[in-house]
DNA sequence: ATGGTAGGGTACCTA
C-alpha cells in the first residue's frame, strides 16, 4: 500500500497537476493539505472519476487538508481535539480497514508560526504542536499502525535545508519548534523518509521566490510520522520531486511512504 | 542585495 503527503497549495489551482499525480502515481491514501477551499467548493467529480473517495476539512481561502482514498474509511475525524475555539482547517483522521487489522492515518497542516515574534502567530504554532502531542500521546496508546502525514512546517536538523544559516530565526526551525518535534519523535513515532534515506540532503519544499528551485535552495518540512505498528511495516519512501518541475507546480512535492499492508 | 512569487479573492492576507 501506497501513502502519500502532499501540500497542493490550493486545490482549484492545482488540479490538473493533482489528477495528473494520482495517475502517475497511484496512491492508495493521498493526505493533502493547503487546500483553500470550502468543502462544497472541492472538485471532488474530477477525483472520484480517478476511483478515490474524497473526505475534505476545508475553509474559505486558507488552510484545508483533504484525505484521497481507493478504499472508504470506516471512520473519519474532522479538526485537532485539545481546543473547541479553534476554526483553522488544519486536520483529518480516517481509520482504514486493511488486512489483518486497520491503518489510522492523519493529513495535518501544522501551523506556520512567522513571523516568529508576531504575539498570536508562532505560540498558535506551539500551542497546536502541543495538542498534536497529546493526540498522539492518546493514539499511541491503541497499539494500531498509524501515520501522522503532512505539511509539519518543521524543519527537523541542520542537514534538513540547503543553508541552515537561512532559517535561524525562522518559526520552522527555531529550537522551540525543533524541541517539540523531537518530543513527537520520542513518543515513538519515526521520521519515515529519514529512517530510509541515509542521504543528505532531501528536501520536501522549495519556494516560489529568488529562484530557489533553480538554485536546490530547499527544505524538509513534509514529514510522514510512524507510530511502530506502522514502521514495523514500512518497506520504503520517496520523494516526488520532477512534480515540482511541472507547469505551475505547488512549492511542496509529495512525500510518498510504500507499506505491507 | 532585505527583494523575490503564488493563491485566494477582490483589499490585503498568508506563505
Amino acid at each position: 500500500m501506497k501513502i502519500a503527503t502532499w501540500n497542493i497549495n490550493g486545490v482549484k489551482a492545482r488540479i490538473e497537476n493533482l489528477c495528473q499525480w494520482l495517475k502517475d502515481s497511484d496512491p492508495d491514501i493521498a493526505c493533502l493539505q493547503e487546500i483553500k477551499s470550502v468543502d462544497e467548493g472541492f472538485p471532488r467529480g474530477e477525483i472520484e472519476a480517478l476511483g478515490y473517495h474524497v473526505e475534505t476539512h476545508g475553509q474559505k481561502g486558507f488552510n484545508g487538508v483533504a484525505l484521497l482514498s481507493k478504499i472508504k474509511p470506516d471512520e473519519v475525524n474532522r479538526g485537532l481535539p485539545g481546543d473547541e475555539t479553534d476554526e483553522q482547517a488544519r486536520f483529518i483522521e480516517g481509520v482504514f480497514s486493511v488486512e489483518g487489522g486497520v491503518v489510522r492515518v492523519c493529513s495535518l497542516y501544522l501551523p506556520n508560526g512567522n513571523p516568529s515574534d508576531d504575539p498570536i502567530k508562532y505560540p498558535y504554532k506551539l500551542a497546536w504542536m502541543a495538542r498534536l502531542e497529546a493526540f498522539a500521546r492518546d493514539r499511541m496508546a491503541l497499539e494500531e499502525p498509524l501515520i501522522l502525514a503532512g505539511d509539519y512546517n518543521v524543519i527537523p536538523e541542520p542537514h534538513d535545508a540547503k543553508d541552515p544559516s537561512q532559517w535561524v530565526t525562522d518559526a520552522l526551525f527555531l529550537p522551540q519548534t525543533r524541541a517539540a518535534f523531537r518530543r513527537l519523535e520520542n513518543l515513538g513515532f519515526v521520521d519515515a523518509v529519514r529512517a530510509t534515506n541515509d542521504e543528505t540532503p532531501l528536501f520536501s519544499f522549495w519556494d516560489y521566490q529568488a529562484g530557489a528551485w533553480q538554485k536546490n535552495n530547499g527544505i524538509r518540512i513534509d514529514h510522514l510520522m510512524l507510530s511502530p505498528e506502522a514502521s514495523d511495516r514500512l518497506r520504503s519512501t520517496a520523494i516526488e520531486k520532477h512534480v515540482r518541475a511541472w507547469e505551475k507546480p505547488s512549492d511542496h512535492v509529495p512525500v510518498v511512504g510504500h507499506f505491507h499492508f
